[in-house]
DNA sequence: TTCGTCATGTAATGGGTTACATGATTAC
DNA sequence: GTAATCATGTAACCCATTACATGACGAA
């Protein structure tokens, strides 16, 4: 195959790569323990499929063996001595930043594949502008190259399938047709931005901090 | 957890029972060797996420093992001795054609759910007219729920999320809109067909025959 | 004769879910 | 005090992908 082709080391992305990047980006907003990771994960991943803690905990250890984040197990904390049990808090350490600075400038071929996308699209604001193009018409095209083989298995069934077949097909056809719309949409948006350099790390809410009694 | 409950043995399917139901109901219109298998199992499950042999065949010897189908190793066929290698040719048994029947049958909760419902629906016309309804609304109902949870978060977020999230969400929900949609047209023709019961076992189209020499 | 497609498989590997085990904290 | 939720983990299992190995057939 020709195509984008894969100018930066690692391109064909597995999908703990994704947990990866959905890890190191929340953390990026604020340090959190792994059960608040998990919540907000789910947010990011969409509501539905939210993953295990039997996947969550493995891979956080395994990011904290790379060296991309410290498991600070808060025995301090002043006011309450060892309480609220262990609560492992992890954070992101300089080589995990880079890390992720690193992944999200990324804009190889496993970025707008259907798994990693919306992963992404999620951390977009701390992704450079010319990288949030590159990432919407590579996907854009992605959805533009299904479009082709779908219609063409459509036009080539035509009346060989029963109506539900075909209405599933027709269905499925119409629904990457308003991806790709979407996908104009934002695009165009993006293009019209006064594009601003990305700015510094600043946690977006301070709600979400693990001190906080916040509302959830 | 209330709701339709499991009235017939086992309702929690598993991944690898789509693919049961997908390789018996193949089957069932015409027996097949692997390797034409997979080809129309890609087109049912979606042309993206074609299966590889490295599962197709251990779950064939698995369905084999079961009786629900036989392995005929066409060694004979009069005109060819022993040619075009071993071509094993899969059938279903009666067995397997009751099995078919039976998952056919089910209206339980795990014929709705994502992985399953399009494999359900591309079998419909050798379903009975009061179980596609029900599937329909089963498949229509979880939608809603979803449906609920999502605009549920989107107005909880509202405001504190960037406007990438945001996209993405409201992007998100208008898919399972139109989804609803589509399945009240769907169960609305439903309702309004003349409700003929399901016709006999035919195959649907004789082109797809192994023996001949088909367009593909 | 060599390449592409048809055709069938196995082994290694990866990665995710379920179920289980444990215990602290909070609200009633 | 007791139930629900917070919180962290492990082990067994399931199952799919990848890479590999093999070989026949048809066309160039």
């Amino acid at each position: 195959m020709s195509g984008a082709a894969e100018h930066e080391g690692d391109a064909v992305a597995s999908r703990s790569d994704v947990l990866e990047l959905a890890v190191l980006g929340l953390l990026h907003e604020a340090p959190m323990h792994g059960y608040e990771l998990r919540k907000r994960l789910g947010a990011v991943l969409g509501p539905f499929r939210a993953l295990s803690y039997g996947t969550l905990y493995p891979s956080l250890r395994r990011l904290s063996e790379l060296g991309w984040i410290t498991e600070s197990d808060r025995l301090d904390d002043a006011t309450r001595p060892a309480s609220r049990r262990a609560r492992i808090v992890y954070e992101l350490t300089a080589a995990g930043t880079e890390r992720f600075e690193h992944l999200v400038h990324d804009a190889g071929p496993a970025s707008w594949e259907d798994d990693s996308f919306d992963v992404r699209l999620a951390f977009f604001s701390r992704t450079a502008a010319e990288v949030r193009i590159r990432v919407l018409e590579g996907r854009r095209s992605r959805l533009e190259e299904r479009l082709e083989q779908v219609s063409d298995a459509l036009a080539r069934n035509r009346e060989r399938v029963d109506r539900y077949t075909l209405e599933l097909q027709r269905h499925g056809l119409e629904s990457v047709q308003r991806e790709v719309r979407w996908l104009n949409e934002l695009i165009s948006a993006e293009r019209d931005r006064p594009k601003a350099p990305v700015p510094p790390a600043q946690p977006p809410d301070p709600e979400s901090r693990p001190d906080h009694p916040s509302t959830t």
